[in-house]
DNA sequence: ATTACTAGGGCTCGAGTAA
DNA sequence: TTTACTCGAGCCCTAGTAA
């Protein structure tokens, strides 16, 4: 069972691991898993075959990769928690060599469940949208389904670690910390927000201080383009 | 005396020195040189204020920091070679990661002294010209003064491995080897060279099929933009 | 103050080898 | 065949300390 204890890695462990899945995101040419033998990653990553074995079992202990066994041959599969490593190491690198970042996502409006405005009214978080964002969100949130050919694109901003918006506990619950992006969508200033750790999803909520729908006199369906500033 | 002996380096010693280059750009706050202390360097990266110190003597070692010892404090610049780590990273992650990279560069023509007629002239070049890029180029080059303001994009560009071309010697020179890459300037398919193992420079070289200065009526100091295709 | 050398401990890696 | 365990060697990191 995984543990997600990456933050609890050494740094020559934690690089160690890095390596194992880009070498397998080499070795996947593009698909999905990777069917190889740890002889082959051995090859591959210039190690031995007993070093690559305990780096495939690292790896698995650690939740980056999932591994199913064939019979001999194994198929592996770089997981959800391992692409979150690598995409925060590339925007990582992107900030720090001064790539410029104008991220743009399209996709389609969609109705949310009231979810969105719950969270988004909790007054503590209203109070650090206004410090930190600028802005006091209408309340309420903006959903929207992300075309699927710019899955990379959303990945890349959620590598970045954008603003920080702290979590809190209410007497019969926790709220999570949220991590914020600025961006404009049809030239109006709003904000993506995302929960601190999460797994990839393809809707995005955004939050504004106007209410966005009517503003925009959006409808379901309807396609939007919004632009992302990544930049901190 | 740097040795250049990257290659050389286990993997290990090398992520070391990796993670030491981007410790020293987030101290370096934008700036090109970062002042600090084998003590701040340690603390910022968590390890021993002695590692850092040891860890700093291998990057200048290697040559990829440049080390000014003012007194006590120092100040420590990457160097062209630690840059180019950094970038050839980034790009392997874009490219792994499924990033698009559609590249564009904006630039000024400008006159070459000829010697890049010579070079792209040479048989064997020629001959890998075509197998690998698909044409034979117009003997000469268009040379192009890349606009300040992109020298990120180029470096960007110059960290991919491209098209190889190798080198070859004749009786009295070698040449050295070559990677291009595939791109268009109005519409026109071209190719941008750079020499496998250089320095920055913001002049780049291009060659396609046509003579591009008659064919698109260009004259010195004027404006073009090329899209450059770093997918391999 | 700093930087950085030297020793010792721990950790990683690979050879041998079992299953 | 393959994977992966054990253990010895070597390397890297840190503490102590000199300059």
């Amino acid at each position: 069972m995984p543990e997600n204890s990456l933050d609890k890695l050494s740094r020559g462990e934690r690089n160690r691991i890095y390596d194992g899945l880009k070498a397998i995101l080499s070795l996947s040419n593009g698909e999905k898993r990777a069917r190889l033998y740890s002889g082959s990653l051995a090859l591959f990553m210039g190690i031995s075959q007993q070093s690559a074995s305990k780096l495939i079992l690292d790896m698995n202990r650690t939740g980056v990769i999932i591994r199913h066994m064939d019979g001999k041959i194994q198929s592996i599969e770089v997981s959800e928690l391992g692409r979150d490593l690598l995409f925060e190491e590339y925007s990582l690198l992107s900030g720090l060599l001064g790539v410029k970042d104008k991220i743009m996502i399209s996709g389609v409006v969609q109705s949310g469940m009231g979810e969105g405005r719950y969270y988004v009214s909790r007054k503590p978080y209203v109070i650090q949208f206004q410090e930190r964002l600028g802005f006091i969100p209408y309340m309420g949130t903006l959903n929207i389904k992300v075309d699927s050919s710019e899955e990379v694109s959303l990945r890349r901003i959620r590598g970045y670690s954008g603003i920080k918006i702290d979590g809190f506990a209410t007497d019969d619950r926790t709220f999570g910390p949220v991590k914020a992006f600025m961006g404009t969508i049809s030239g109006i200033k709003c904000a993506i927000i995302f929960p601190e750790r999460s797994v990839y999803r393809d809707v995005i909520e955004i939050i504004s201080e106007e209410f966005l729908r009517e503003k925009l006199k959006l409808s379901d369906g309807e396609k939007v383009q919004l632009n992302v500033d990544v930049s901190n």
